[in-house]
DNA sequence: CGTCAACATGACAACGTTGACTAGTTCACC
DNA sequence: GGTGAACTAGTCAACGTTGTCATGTTGACG
């Protein structure tokens, strides 16, 4: 009933321990006929590997963490699922550390880390793996740890990451407003170290060169990715002399907090202004017109950084086609009710 | 600069092996001028104890799983955080484990978890925690475990928890709502199997009946903790022929849909119709207006459950004051403006 | 048929910790 | 001063796995 152990799997198959070892590991020098026959006494006896066992005896370790700094929950909620699959289909344990890159020095923690905690790696998500003093430590402490990152191409430097490229999608956005009619795009940047906010502008001012369409520097607000920053700069513009007809807010919460702005000063979205947000969040779906936006699908970017990370650490450890190694993700423009009239 | 361990503690110290393991166990039975070398020993070599050689020797086990299936990306961080926090002291290691209670054999899948993982217990979170047949059935195997749930008071049965006075918390807000004059009152449930929507409505209807208004079965709606349902339940009140005067959404999703639903049809809030929520999400500050509702510390209330399973297990590792066993909760009143005006 | 490489398997120690047991030291009390 | 309880500290094996090295088995080729 309790635990089944690769001793008992070794009885059963009538074979050493050692012998089952290495059929789990899946090491080449094992024949055929032992392997069937150790297969099929792992599958009666439901054994599974004990983790303890192997992080203790081997250099090898079958733990990974996740590290992030983001305060969004629906972010940080759907990396943990899209790292958690990939983990259970690897047979990792996975170790989330949530932290502050404010407070202390976040190098030695994540070093203490990997080191007590005897992990493989790290995942490191967004805004700290974008934090080149941050991974630039890591690597040179010799860390194995692949990075979520905004860039609109594979960034150079050895250590492996997946990139969202943010800046083809805020394209998208900014394109499909163009379109609209729009000649006046306001946009809302958010903080300053999240590279997807600087990446978002880049796609946003790119739409507006290539369509012809000036970039106005009182148009372009700093600020950081909440509503009340969305809500604040809205409505100094909104309430400006030059009004834009229309808000790109670099995520949906600024995008929210916008729209509420046009609200209270009694404004129609999108007939007196067209609001685009970012991220596909409830906040875009759940807002009324639901906001236009771009998806991001956060749990399979995570997954492959997953991925991606244990096919550094062991190679052969991928045995079927999970070598695919994409690493570039293009968020998807899906257009809503607040971008949906003809600017005047 | 890699990995003390407790050889290299003894070897400083001057003492045995298990002289040092005693001390990092606090068994009483040490000298105290001995326990004190080694614990300088300890802090001098920044040593931390390996959980993967831990679990494997003995019995024991210093990590534990923690079981949620909520829809609730603010309330899952939370009570990550919080479970975190209490790891971090108690020197124990964490893994998480959303699970889908619909899909498969729920016991079958914690069992396994416990068994493979080597975990000590478990720490569960509604709605999960509240199905007895789950909890029944981990209890007969002998699983430890410590349930979050809503109650009014310490619930019967064996299985030590922690429990949220969401009644005693809903009495409050509409009781609120009364003394602004409100008789009115309507108020939208959550999903069944979430005990906090029970409790919540049983601390709305003590209220009403405490103060002799009565409660009216056509005031009182079934639906889920969602925007979306708050909208439409708050939509088909609000068009109706006796339109309530206040509504008391389960959570602040679905006051935050009721808040809406008000607005499309071109109502006032607080003026023609009062909403508030529950839990002080972010969306009950963002709203416009800002949402009364009820606050609990999520993060809290799960380190508590924490702290209350480790000393189940092994009542000596908590030394200090730890022994408080605090164990209810009771969310308080935020009054905000969304109910911030005398009814009419 | 003998030889050697290539392949396949096994024996054993070790990872860092703790449980069971043993041995030495202290001290109260007859 | 002797006795044994109570206290303190140490030795050794074991947890489940894998790395190292040794051994056994096959088959190709002269």
């Amino acid at each position: 009933m309790s635990k089944a152990t690769i001793k008992d799997v070794a009885r059963v198959a009538e074979v050493s321990l050692k012998t089952v070892s290495r059929v789990i590991n899946n090491e080449p020098t094992v024949k055929e006929a032992t392997r069937k026959k150790v297969l099929e006494a792992i599958e009666e006896l439901r054994y599974q590997p004990d983790m303890s066992a192997r992080n203790l005896r081997g250099n090898k370790s079958y733990a990974v963490g996740l590290v992030y700094d983001n305060p969004n929950p629906y972010y940080v909620v759907d990396v943990q699922e899209g790292v958690l699959q990939a983990c259970r289909e690897l047979g990792y344990s996975l170790q989330i550390h949530p932290c502050d890159a404010e407070t202390g020095d976040i190098v030695e923690e994540l070093s203490d880390l990997v080191r007590n905690s005897r992990l493989a790696g790290l995942v490191i998500a967004p805004p700290i793996s974008e934090d080149d003093r941050v991974t630039d430590a890591l690597y040179e402490r010799g860390i194995h740890f692949v990075r979520i990152v905004s860039a609109s191409s594979a960034p150079a430097g050895a250590s492996p990451c997946v990139y969202v490229n943010d800046r083809a999608a805020a394209f998208a956005v900014a394109d499909h407003l163009i379109n609209k009619g729009h000649s006046n795009i306001a946009f809302l940047l958010g903080e300053e170290e999240h590279h997807s906010s600087g990446e978002r502008f880049k796609g946003y001012r790119k739409a507006l060169e290539e369509h012809g369409v000036p970039v106005r520097d009182d148009m372009v607000l700093e600020g950081s990715y909440s509503f009340d920053s969305g809500f604040q700069r809205a409505t100094a513009l909104l309430s400006g002399d030059t009004r834009p007809t229309a808000i790109f807010g670099c995520n949906d919460e600024i995008a929210a907090g916008a729209l509420a702005a046009a609200k209270s000063l009694g404004l129609n979205v999108p007939g007196d202004v067209a609001i685009a947000g970012f991220e596909n969040s409830p906040f875009s779906k759940q807002a009324q017109p639901p906001l236009t936006t771009a998806a991001q699908s956060i749990g399979d970017i995570a997954k492959q950084a997953m991925m991606l990370l244990v096919s550094e650490l062991r190679p052969q450890a991928m045995t079927d086609g999970n070598n695919d190694r994409k690493s570039e993700f293009i968020p998807e423009l899906i257009a809503r009710a607040s971008t949906d009239a003809e600017a005047r």
